[in-house]
DNA sequence: TAGGGGAGGTATCCG
DNA sequence: ACCTCCCCTA
């Protein structure tokens, strides 16, 4: 390969940038706007340095997706052909040592499975039952948060638990038994990852010296969102020789709720004294337009330093608010947008649809179904969380770890074969009264006369399947023959036969799934096996299952697209009680933190982007009203000619419905007819800036019948104005028109136009 | 023991 | 509207 020359790696970069990649030794920040080129000063950093001479192996990049990992390794591979540096997230950074080092941390073993939080989950369960538990009164869901916090905030110091939590000592001894079963079953969680990477390097002398040594240049990518664990590891590593270089966007903070500490990247200063500083504003990705909102956007919140990010790209259009009807309005018209962008030439890998919440892309799945437009959903409903993939990587995992007691529980009995809760008690008891593990228990033909004669034929059944893939496992390593040993072995495929046909072959399709993804692992790992491939299987986040080279429109949440880029961007959803986010029970919502969510979508734009919201959605099957997003009076400034408010005009909207009420066959069309126009126009007040859609509840679209006290029933006919002017026309069958201001409007709803 | 049916609770966001 | 859990029956 003909390696790229030294200064071709600087070349595409400003000087800002460039003074980052050729910073030589000592810490250095680089706090870089979204879209300024922050990835890119990793990627030629890194090249740059190889280039210079240090070995790949002295080099330790942490990245915030196993995709962004592998894409920097191969970029960087590329711009200096030299071998591959170490790039990784922490998680799996973490993953390689302890495996590396497993006999140091005792009582676990190399072959230790992750488990991801169902897993978790269902362990917290069968401890809850164990210790005789309502697990009514004590969640496992919020049980395991506070598990998970105890982990990241005292870093699994449970001494003065008892005081500070509320049930303080229940909580303690849960948290205790749950650390106990998991060294027992050789399980770590995603927490004990990063915290026994530190303990392993705390508590190993000789060890924290070699890794010190070895990586004498650290990168960390996305440090505002690393937590406290995160941040000790890269302490140890870092500190004493402070060969450290983090990039990060304060305003791009959002995994506050699973433990980030903003405070990590604001007191880089103070925590090594003397760091280059530098500054990225120029954003390279967006229109001006585009950037202008999410300038105006992010300014409103409070706790931050002023930045403004600037570019020299064309204004371009508009950013585009659209407001429809409920939900099913606003998938299928993002369906007629997106076909007429494609018709026009745009290509479906170009474009993406963000939402807050998964549960969002269930009806725009629908309509891009409907309009023939290819899409890839990336994460939501969990591939692995399936039925029939558990069952299958269950028998995988206890091939490879013997100890994982949960997975044999699970798949003892299938197929079924009559063992059930009864017989797994009893191999239980026997297996604590033994001291040994539930599998050699179930294996042991010795302790066959503990047992009835049923149960003995139960357990023989499961056995003759152990006893095949063992033999199995010993012909071939390749975890494909595994799984296609299991499945002959247990006839799974039979097993669906007996279910509606529909399901069965949606089974299938996933178990076909899975099959082509061991197949997959097999071709690219030579070196690989089970262990290798059951860890990719769990530490694999959403972003990292996607393949952004098929050309089909993306669907993801907001939180998924940080660090992604697209030409043509859609955020659905964006009102009140979604975007910015509120539980209906629970505390107070972060508006500052969903605020920088709005604007990490926003800034993935590159050349158009529609904001849609709705006036009704359904929630828990309920129809509910919804308010536009406090945000969306946020975007502009009083003059500002980059933001366009549309609304369906009555006429496009009727006919839409007819058709596709024709179409479709659906009984309800009533509501949906004889709407008007609705007069939106977001400057013809005095004062939008400020409290533009100020959260007052605004349900009043055209066609919708009200009554009032004096005047009687009647129909809307307009609304105009803005926050505290907002007003609402209505058209009384006997008083005639009326206006009034809708925050004192003394209206009630009755229904719509049509249903009379 | 297994699997259906009804009831009741329920949704963030994720490596 | 959907999923999970529990209870009841075959
Ligand atoms: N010096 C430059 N000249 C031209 N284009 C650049 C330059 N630096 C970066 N870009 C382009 O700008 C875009 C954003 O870059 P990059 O993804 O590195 O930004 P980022 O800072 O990581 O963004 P974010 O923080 O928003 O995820 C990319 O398309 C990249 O190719």
């Amino acid at each position: 390969m003909e390696e790229t020359r030294f200064d071709e790696l600087l070349e595409e970069l400003n000087p800002a940038q460039r003074e980052a990649v050729v910073h030589g030794q000592g810490p250095l920040m680089v706090l870089a706007g979204a879209g300024s080129g922050k990835t890119r000063v990793i990627t030629h950093r890194i090249a740059h340095l190889l280039r210079s001479g240090v070995p790949g192996d002295n080099v330790l990049a942490i990245t915030f997706t196993n995709k962004a990992a592998g894409e920097m390794k191969e970029r960087t591979e590329r711009l200096c052909g030299s071998s591959g540096p170490w790039v990784s997230t922490f998680h799996s950074f973490s993953a390689k040592l302890l495996r590396r080092h497993a006999y140091r941390i005792e009582p676990y073993d190399s072959s230790f499975t992750i488990c991801d939080r169902d897993d978790c989950k269902a362990l917290v369960k069968t401890i809850l039952k164990e210790q005789n538990i309502d697990s009514q009164l004590w969640d496992p869901a919020s049980l395991l948060s506070s598990i998970s916090k105890i982990k990241n905030v005292r870093q699994g110091d449970d001494a003065s638990l008892g005081s500070d939590y509320k049930h303080g000592q229940v909580l303690r001894d849960l948290y205790n038994l749950y650390t106990e079963a998991m060294r027992e079953r050789n399980l770590l969680d995603f927490d004990d990852l990063l915290l026994l990477t530190v303990r392993l390097l705390e508590e190993n002398e000789d060890l924290l010296e070699r890794y010190r040594e070895q990586f004498r240049f650290i990168l960390i990518d996305e440090y505002q969102d690393t937590n406290s664990v995160q941040y000790r590891i890269s302490s140890l590593l870092a500190k004493s020789h402070g060969n450290l270089c983090i990039t990060g966007d304060p305003d791009q903070s959002i995994y506050h709720w699973r433990g980030a500490d903003i405070n990590n990247i604001l007191n880089f200063e103070k925590d090594y004294p003397g760091a280059r500083i530098i500054l990225l504003e120029q954003n390279y990705r967006s229109t001006g337009n585009i950037l202008a909102t999410a300038n105006a956007l992010i300014s409103r919140n409070i706790e931050r330093k002023p930045k403004d990010l600037w570019t020299e790209n064309p204004q371009g259009e508009p950013v585009r608010i659209y407001r429809f009807l409920n939900e099913m309005e606003e998938a299928r018209e993002i369906s007629t947008l997106l076909r007429s962008l494609i018709d026009a030439g745009t290509p479906c890998g170009d474009i993406a649809i963000f939402y807050r919440l998964n549960a969002f892309s269930r009806a725009l799945e629908q309509e891009l179904i409907y309009s023939n437009i290819p899409y890839a959903i990336v994460g939501g409903i969990e591939f692995f969380l399936r039925k029939e993939i558990k069952d299958l990587l269950g028998f995988l995992r206890i091939m490879d770890n013997p100890r994982d007691s949960e997975s044999l529980k699970r798949v003892i009995n299938v197929p079924p074969r009559g063992l059930g809760k009864g017989t797994i008690a009893r191999l239980e008891s026997v297996a604590r009264e033994l001291g040994k593990s539930l599998l050699d228990v179930a294996l042991s033909e010795e302790l066959d006369e503990l047992f009835t004669t049923r149960q003995r034929k139960a357990i023989g059944g499961f056995r003759s399947i152990h006893h095949k893939l063992v033999d199995a496992r010993k012909e071939s390593a390749s975890v494909e023959e595994i799984l296609r040993a299991i499945l002959r072995e247990t006839g799974y495929e039979r097993l669906l036969d007996g279910m509606g046909h529909e399901e069965a072959q949606e089974r299938k399709t996933n178990i076909g799934e899975l099959v082509g993804a061991a197949v997959e692992y097999d071709r690219n790992h030579p070196e690989g096996s089970l262990t290798g491939f059951l860890e990719l299987t769990a530490i694999l986040g959403d972003v990292d299952r996607w393949d952004r080279r098929e050309d089909r429109v993306s669907l993801m949440t907001l939180h998924s697209a940080k660090g992604l880029e697209f030409p043509v961007v859609l955020i659905a959803g964006v009102e009140d009680g979604v975007l910015p986010l509120l539980r209906s029970d629970d505390a107070e919502p972060d508006i500052e933190e969903e605020r920088r969510l709005l604007f990490v979508g926003i800034t993935r734009a590159k050349q158009a982007l529609y904001l849609t919201h709705t006036n009704s959605r359904q929630r828990f099957g309920q129809i509910n009203q919804s308010i536009p997003s406090r945000f969306l009076g946020e975007l502009t400034r009083p003059t500002d000619e980059s933001v366009e408010h549309i609304e369906l005009d009555a006429e496009t909207r009727a006919s839409l419905h007819g058709q596709r009420v024709r179409r479709l066959g659906f009984g309800r069309t009533r509501e949906e007819d004889c709407l008007d126009e609705l007069d939106i126009d977001p400057f013809a007040d005095e004062d939008p800036f400020g409290d533009f859609f100020d959260g007052d509840e605004d349900p009043y679209l055209a066609g919708t019948r009200v009554a009032h006290e004096e005047y009687g029933e009647g129909e809307v006919v307009r609304t105009n104005g803005f926050g505290e002017r907002r007003r609402v026309t209505v058209r009384f069958e006997d008083a005639g028109e009326k206006q009034f201001v809708i925050s004192h409007a003394n209206l009630r709803i009755i229904g719509f136009s049509s249903d009379s």
